[in-house]
DNA sequence: CCAATACAGGGGGCT
DNA sequence: CCTGTATTGG
């Protein structure tokens, strides 16, 4: 323990060795804040609490997952299983199961995802006869959840008169019945939206204190990270549960507060020290990661922002090249640029593909780069955007899987009742509709009813409607005795999905069907993985909850090395050694609908602040002087962010318009002053040493394990100690099967799985990521 | 009453 | 460009 506290600095010490009370570290980009939390959570266990007392709340799921990896690696992995660690979102979404009776959910309730909250809204503003122009079912919903993370229920909103006042200003009266009437429809069909997994938290801490109690008595210390993004309803979470024991510490970065567009409260981390009795606070400001250049010249933007907490973030780094400035005439060509830069830094330097990041602000921005990048031969990956559990496909195949957990899910039931084709229209389903409001019943319930209830249904409708039913039905009865995986490929098959996906024989069909085939795939993981962790059969209920909350990021899903691409939004917590910044452009970056206040502007600010932060070594400012928007070519200025830089940290490569492609994009020699060592070359071209890398700074391997974090060529300390040391032939030890050989691996980083002979029980797969395993021979 | 095709309108970041 | 709605044909 103490070799691991010796390696931080003095600010980061002090955080982790402060056991109790309230405290706020306040930690500039790339700080090693994640190490601080990391030791905090080890130091507190060697301490002797136990691990079940501790909660620590993280942004994304794969931040909690990689966190946990290190803390096992430090206190080992069997004191570390008992952490509570994961989004507000998840771990909330566990703690509701298990209490869901007392707010008269069942515990098997639906997580309604944006999507299914849309389609929602858009059918009560139908079914009310409303005009959609006015009453936009997008604007209603984010008034509705912006409603719900203030905590102001239906009942509040119909107590407020300024609230009504205000939406009958903007011509929307009805708002409330809306409200009322969404609400409503969720209830009936047992499902929760992603703002009701906190609202209904709060509303069960406030009114059962016994379960307050409980739970204030379990989470005797509380972690919680990125707590400029929390919102008013997570702020009042991790209030009621600290307030007994006052063990709270909250990490964040006021500069980094991107999300006030969907209700976080910058607030919440600017007013902790009146919040809490004798906080002490905490700055780490020297950051490990960027070059000098770049944390100063992210300080000159910064210093536009009025508000902000008062901070400096400096660095021991070297110098390090200048931000790179790049104007091209088209998106197109930007893509090229983008490109053809990549492939030559590749040569130049050996570096590879994981190296390089392509951040944007909207993602309809990655096509142009995408298009670039295949002609070029550089492989990549998309991040967000549509995620795989939202692309049509892949929905059908899951809203028959909610069907078959919870029958009452309205979104999943109209989604599907006629797809494939069955005959079940939308008049049949508007009389469904009816019928299920009048006897307050969910459809599916009607539809079970159907032969008691006159609905004026010709017989024909009626016996589809009776099939449908039996179907689902006999779905339930294989989800009681097979697993996840067999359950879904048998839906699949019997709905007729794969028979109408197998049609259409084009590029873009085929591909559904290979979704399909990685969703089964993932189910198949996952159900192994389940089987480890519990020694239950993989429980196709919590596959569908895993699913509704994973980010695009938690899916690990290979260790190619690949270009990333995607929004600054999620690049958040992440670093690169190169980093593009690509449509610099007015109206864009800033977003032409955030010019119209201070705050929103000073919001994108923050956001490329974070966009530039993300760089270790390399920042590429690019901007088009026209674009493809919305089908047409719109001329565009480059943003103010660019000027708002101090000339001095850039370097301005306007080259002629005319042969720039033909030429290197930067002189050989820009990279004289990069310690080769910091971005880790598979094969040194340098025999330079690690200058400034002193015994204190993070591996530079971070980085690379961000993307990667179980890549098979970690260095000493790596994250996951079975992944590299394992082979064939060794004799393992395994907390449940006991004593076994290992026969055979198979797969890469996260998805690599041993085949074990063990001594009692067989062969068993284990995926690595999950199975407890000592080698022992 | 449903399915297939033609056409118009709207498009931000995410759990 | 993609989705949602109007139209027309079965």
């Amino acid at each position: 323990m103490q070799q691991y506290i010796s390696q931080l600095n003095e600010a980061q010490r002090e955080p982790v060795l402060q056991k109790e009370g309230p405290m706020i570290i306040i930690a500039g980009a790339g700080s090693g804040k994640t190490r601080v939390l990391t030791l905090r959570i080890a130091y507190l266990m060697h301490q002797g609490v136990d691990a079940f007392n501790i909660l620590s709340l993280t942004f994304t799921n794969k931040a909690a997952r990689e966190m946990k990896n290190r803390i096992a690696d430090i206190v080992g992995a069997s004191e570390a299983k008992n952490l509570w660690m994961g989004t507000f979102h998840s771990i909330f979404a566990k703690i509701l199961r298990s209490e869901a009776d007392k707010l008269g959910y069942p515990s098997n309730f639906t997580i309604y995802d944006s999507q299914d909250s849309l389609r929602a809204i858009s059918g009560i503003i139908k079914e009310m006869q409303l005009d959609k122009d006015i009453y936009k079912p997008k604007q209603i919903l984010g008034r509705i959840s912006s409603f719900k993370n203030s905590l102001i229920t239906v009942k509040a909103y119909f107590n407020d008169p300024d609230l009504q006042e205000a939406d009958a200003m903007a011509k929307r009266p009805r708002m409330g019945e809306i409200y009322q009437a969404y609400v409503d429809r969720c209830f009936k069909s047992g499902a929760m939206d992603f703002d009701d997994l906190l609202l209904k938290t709060n509303e069960l801490l406030t009114r059962f204190p016994e379960v307050l109690a409980r739970y204030q008595n379990r989470f005797r210390y509380i972690l919680v990270d990125e707590y400029q993004d929390t919102n008013h309803s997570q702020y009042l979470i991790v209030r009621a549960l600290s307030d007994k024991f006052q063990n709270i510490c909250v990490v964040g970065d006021d500069a980094q507060s991107i999300y006030a567009f969907r209700g976080a409260n910058i607030n919440n981390i600017l007013n902790f020290q009146k919040d809490y009795q004798g906080v002490q606070t905490y700055r780490l400001e020297q950051n490990y990661r960027s070059t000098r250049n770049i944390v100063e010249a992210a300080n000159t933007v910064m210093d536009h922002n009025k508000t902000k907490l008062d901070k400096v973030v400096w660095t021991a780094n070297d110098f390090g090249p200048k931000i790179k400035v790049h104007r091209s005439l088209t998106d197109a060509e930007e893509g090229r640029f983008v490109a053809s830069t990549i492939f030559e830094q590749k040569m130049q330097h050996q570096l590879n593909n994981g190296h390089f990041a392509i951040l944007y602000r909207t993602n309809a921005q990655s096509r142009a780069m995408e298009d670039a990048l295949r002609k070029r031969d550089i492989p990549y990956r998309i991040y967000g955007g549509l995620s795989f559990y939202q692309r049509k496909e892949i929905k059908d195949v899951l809203c028959y899987l909610r069907l078959v957990i919870n029958p009452k899910d309205e979104e999943a039931l109209v989604r599907v009742i006629n797809y494939p084709a069955r005959g079940i229209g939308d008049t049949t389903i508007e009389k469904l509709t009816v019928a299920a409001n009048h006897y307050k019943r969910s459809i599916f319930e009607i539809m079970q009813n159907i032969d008691r209830i006159d609905l004026k249904l010709n017989s024909g409708t009626k016996q589809k409607l009776q099939d449908f039913v039996t179907m689902i039905q006999s779905f339930q009865v294989i989800n009681e005795n097979q697993d996840a995986f067999y359950l879904t490929d048998h839906v699949s098959k019997k709905t007729g999905l794969v028979q109408e996906l197998k049609k259409d024989a084009t590029p873009e069909g085929m591909a559904k069907i290979q979704n399909i085939e990685e969703l089964l795939n993932g189910i198949k993981d996952f159900t192994e993985g389940q089987k480890e962790v519990d020694g239950a059969r993989g429980s196709l209920s919590e596959f569908l909850e895993d699913v509704a909350l994973a980010t695009d990021l938690d899916k690990d899903t290979s260790d190619e090395d690949r270009v990333a691409l995607m929004t600054i939004h999620l690049a958040k917590g992440l670093e690169f050694p190169h980093v593009f910044v690509v449509g610099m452009e007015e109206d864009l970056f800033p977003s032409a609908m955030s010019m119209s206040t201070r705050s929103e502007l000073e919001e994108e600010r923050r956001l490329f602040y974070v966009a530039l932060t993300r760089a270790e070594h390399q920042a590429y400012l690019t901007y088009a002087q026209s674009r493809y928007r919305w089908g047409k070519l719109t001329d565009s200025e480059p943003s103010r962010f660019i000027e708002e830089i101090d000339g001095q940290y850039l370097e301005y490569l306007t080259p002629a318009e005319t042969n720039y492609r033909f030429k290197p994009m930067v002189d050989k020699d820009i990279f004289g002053d990069v310690d080769k060592s910091k971005l880790r070359l598979s094969k040194p071209v340098s025999s330079t040493p690690p200058k400034y890398i002193t015994d204190n700074q993070p591996k530079p391997e971070a980085a690379i394990r961000k993307l990667k974090p179980v890549s098979s060529q970690a260095s000493s300390g790596a994250t996951n100690l079975f992944d590299n040391q394992l082979t064939a032939g060794n004799i393992v030890m395994h907390e449940r099967f006991g004593r076994g050989q290992v026969i055979n691996l198979e797969g890469a980083g996260a998805d690599k799985k041993a085949e074990i002979k063990f001594e009692v029980g067989g062969i068993k797969k284990l995926l690595l990521r999950f199975a407890k395993l000592e080698v022992i021979g």
